[in-house]
DNA sequence: AGTGTCGCCTGAATGC
DNA sequence: TGCATTCAGGCGACAC
């Protein structure tokens, strides 16, 4: 499940295999995922060059000549694939985009359960298109600040995990590093947002971008590799202190599980919660 | 405007 | 062994 650390990997990886590079054709294989691709992309993509290859919340944006921007949102199940030059790749199930780079490497979207997008944007009217309009600021910005969280939770009665997983709030966030933020600033996910003092919300601020800039550092560090790259973004998972660890101790936790119970698991929004009930209060 | 719920999808894991 | 059910979840849409 990529978040905002697996999609930055992503983005570091496309920077190297595509920067500079043209598209020299596409082939859309399959338009049905959850907006559809949009018709004639790959004449809109043709003989583009690729100028750069950023990132805007979990969104993967190609920067074109032209002036468009090719947005690719991974979803839930989304990867890409990069092939190398000269290597035959048969095509896989679940196969939407592929992008033939004139150094001849590949670029494969591929999404099983469909929840991700592929958009095609003026870069000028980004900021303004209705996927981008009510997006909070970058967690790992200036402008995300136990200040500016302080002052947007006064209004927010909702419970801090759901509030926080807002992305007209912050981006970014999504129910694994909710979860790990919350445990590494020891605070419970059931507390109201706007019932948190000032000296938690700083703690939070800092566990968010503690959590993420380790992922990034946990994914960047399988970059060597990212020739033989197939997706699997899960590197981090191994490092969870209490996400999908119900029943078990949490990372580091030396209290026996067995008797105590371990992490908790709850539902919150229709989304699996894990917490420490003796850490996060 | 804030809040809660639903639905899109497939595949892995689980249940009988 | 095999079929049916459950669960995973980002995020827009919608109702209140």
């Amino acid at each position: 499940m990529p978040e905002l650390p697996e999609v930055e990997t992503v983005v570091t990886e496309l920077k190297l295999v595509a920067c500079a590079a043209k598209i020299t054709s596409s082939k859309t294989l399959s338009q049905k995922i959850r907006i559809p691709v949009p018709e004639k992309l790959d004449l809109s993509l043709k003989n583009k060059a690729i100028l750069d290859v950023t990132r805007r919340a979990k969104y993967i944006l190609i920067h074109l000549s032209g002036g468009k921007i090719l947005v690719i949102h991974l979803g839930m199940s989304g990867r890409i694939h990069i092939h190398d030059a000269g290597k035959k790749v048969e095509k896989q199930k679940h196969d939407h985009l592929i992008l033939h780079l004139s150094n001849g490497n590949d670029v494969v979207f591929n999404d099983p359960r469909r929840f991700g997008l592929i958009e095609l944007i003026d870069e000028e009217s980004l900021n303004s298109h209705r996927l981008f309009s009510h997006l909070g600021p970058e967690p790992l910005s200036r402008k995300f600040s136990s200040s500016f969280l302080i002052s947007v939770l006064k209004s927010r009665k909702g419970p801090i995990k759901v509030v926080i997983m807002d992305q007209t709030l912050v981006v970014g966030v999504g129910n694994i590093y909710a979860c790990e933020a919350l445990f590494e600033a020891g605070i419970h996910p059931e507390t109201s947002a706007q019932k948190l003092n000032e000296e938690q919300v700083d703690r939070l601020t800092q566990a968010i971008k503690k959590v993420l800039k380790a992922a990034i550092k946990a994914g960047g560090s399988t970059l060597k590799d990212y020739r033989k790259t197939n997706g699997d973004l899960g590197y981090f998972q191994h490092q969870f202190a209490v996400y999908d660890r119900a029943g078990k101790p949490c990372k580091g936790c030396d209290c026996d599980a067995g008797q105590t119970g371990g992490v908790q698991k709850t539902v919150q929004g229709g989304r699996s919660t894990f917490y420490c009930p003796r850490k996060q209060l």
